[in-house]
DNA sequence: ATCTATTTATAACA
DNA sequence: TTGTTATAAATAGAT
């Protein structure tokens, strides 16, 4: 949506891919903010700018973090034991653009692998896909199991592969890798 | 974006709440999707639906599939060490034009699962269509053949976990697996 | 599932 | 960076 429709791939001018990630990184926080109201959605988004800068839409955290804060609040409009929607609203607003912008830090990072690690567990073995008296037979691991053995073994092969082609090359190319 | 503007709070009606949950589901992920290839960016995205159900784009894990199925490429135009781009990018196109609309059941989960390893594909795509000499370190496949059998590892013990608690639910209710 | 009137996102430019 | 504008794209409601 622009003055010109761009092709599907990869802006190959650092300077335009950096504009167009920020504006397009903005429309997608915006997207998924919307989805998490209007229709009630749990979701976590994590990602990596080109610059290795790492931003994180998270509902859960940013729940809990609005109950807390709402919590330890100093100063409510009353002390309605349930708390006006329009302010909580507007609040949450204060929240998300505080929280838009996070440090790249070690800690952020092993929070991103951790969720890494976990989409990769969950989505493998199918848990949440399946009601739990269903959850992966043995057949089903053995099945997995087989798979990774196999895939290991064309990793493995194609290391080798690798490796003797790097060493022939580097009789000739001496030190370009 | 459509016949009126809708208030930004939570969808009363169950019904249309599904509905735009439907749609704005894929709006979501394919702007996902463009993101991560256009501005080559990293990211995990992880959403609960209403009805509970999960779904997951993710650029980074599963890479032993991607290679699987690279590996495994039926037809290749010859066996040329150094498959030929366009016929990739074709492929990808083909992958791409059958996952676009899923369906709304089991089914979905799985193509959506491919349309995630599509992606993925195709940034390795850049990886593999490098000159000779700059493929894959032998740095790069040693994280990968280490990547896989950590995966290997946690399905294994996952298999003998499993393996335990069904001898045990045998023991209970025979012949019921 | 498809259509289409609108709203929204955004590519180029300033 | 910040804003403006012409266009492309997403989508609310209806069929």
């Amino acid at each position: 949506m622009g003055r010109v429709k761009i092709p599907m791939r990869k802006i190959a001018s650092r300077h335009r891919r950096n504009i167009t990630f920020a504006k397009r990184k903005n429309g997608l926080l915006k997207k998924a903010y919307e989805l998490f109201i209007l229709c009630d959605v749990q979701m976590v988004l994590i990602m990596f700018s080109p610059a290795g800068k790492l931003f994180i839409f998270d509902t859960k955290t940013r729940m809990e973090e609005t109950i807390k804060k709402y919590m330890d609040m100093p100063i409510r409009p009353s002390r309605l034991p349930v708390p006006d929607e329009a302010y909580i609203r507007q609040w949450i607003d204060i929240m998300r653009l505080e929280s838009h912008y996070p440090e790249p830090n070690e800690i952020e990072n092993e929070i991103f692998k951790y969720h890494c690690e976990l989409a990769k567990v969950e989505q493998q073995l199918g848990y949440f896909l399946k009601p739990p008296n269903q959850w992966a037979t043995r057949d089903d691991i053995e099945y997995q199991e087989k798979l990774l053995e196999e895939t290991l073994d064309k990793v493995r092969s194609r290391k080798k592969y690798l490796k003797a082609r790097n060493e022939v090359f580097d009789a000739f190319m001496p030190g370009s890798n």
